[in-house]
DNA sequence: CTAGATGCAAACGTTTTGCACCCCG
DNA sequence: CGGGGTGCAAAACGTTTGCATCTAG
């Protein structure tokens, strides 16, 4: 992401803290820095070592209450691909209509966007009698590249984990 | 729901167990029974008081293990309303491809189908080169009558706990 | 006899919370 | 100096696991 853009952002989410009499501080910039400068999906956790090095430690604490604060301001979305797993989601900034393709093959998350099919959403809860405030349409699916000719970009024959996340026993105390 | 359905759900559910060599336990026919009687959304939690009384309890491990069975088998599916709650739905047997609309003021779940939006979403799938193996629609969405007379037969003025799950702090044991 | 199933309790990963302290206006 | 902010560690939560035991075939 450029600066230019992060600027903005940075701006946009100050003005949100402001507007709620609550102070932008240097931790929650270095959030909204670290979130908004590349475009990916993340776990809360994961912020958490990427926060040790340069821009000084965050708490997690404080990096639950700051993501609880940016997706009320709208500027991140929760969303979630299966199996529990809660992820957010920085790229509706830019285009908040889009939805989330899962390649059951190789875990890859595909983004997209649709009008006809915004428009049909919009149009089924109308006929409900309810007006849509938000959207999320998720779509598995398997790459038909892997299947024909055996191997895709992300997928190459069978050499991918395939995401499943498994716990890792460690040894018990005794009782 | 009839005897009669409930009667083809449990010898469905015995095939799938048979199919895989694995037993079909009375733990596991009061489970299947309770999950397909009413056709309600459920957390793996909800069941555990459910099995005290009557059928014989069931351990919360065998509940667990036996969903994951059930998932895989294809009777059950899990769906995600937000808040990373992570519900399972036993009503896609009688209606494979319906969606979810979440009422946000009174949070009040509607399932609803639409080929249009099934025929689309394949078609959006293919285009980008894969196979949907399944979608997953959620609308979130205001009440109508609600906004226009105030109230609407899940939302009472105001009357109604809009279900924000909330975690409740208990005597805490001291340092 | 034996492979699968169960129940229990411990452990896990994630999220929320209480509280003492801190910082900034 | 006062209200919001932070960090820490503990607690709460939902889920999974190891293991001893049971059970069905």
């Amino acid at each position: 992401m450029d600066q230019q853009s992060l600027k903005a952002i940075l701006g946009q989410a100050q003005a949100f803290f402001a507007s709620k009499g609550l102070r932008f501080t240097k931790q929650r910039e270095a959030l909204v820095t670290l979130i908004f400068r590349n475009h990916e999906h993340f776990r809360p956790e994961d912020l958490i070592p990427k926060l040790r090095k340069s821009d000084g430690a965050v708490s997690r604490a404080t990096i639950y209450r700051t993501i609880l604060l940016l997706v009320e301001s709208g500027m991140l979305r929760e969303i979630s691909l299966g199996g529990g797993e809660r992820l957010y989601d920085p790229n509706f900034l830019k285009s908040p209509h889009h939805n989330h393709l899962i390649c059951v093959d190789c875990r890859e998350i595909i983004e997209f966007e649709d009008p006809n099919i915004d428009v049909m959403q919009n149009c089924i809860t109308r006929r409900l009698g309810f007006s849509p405030t938000q959207k999320a349409l998720r779509i598995e699916a398997s790459c038909d590249r892997l299947r024909l000719l055996g191997s895709c970009k992300n997928f190459k024959a069978g050499k991918v984990d395939k995401g499943v996340r498994k716990r890792l026993p460690k040894a018990r105390r005794p009782l």
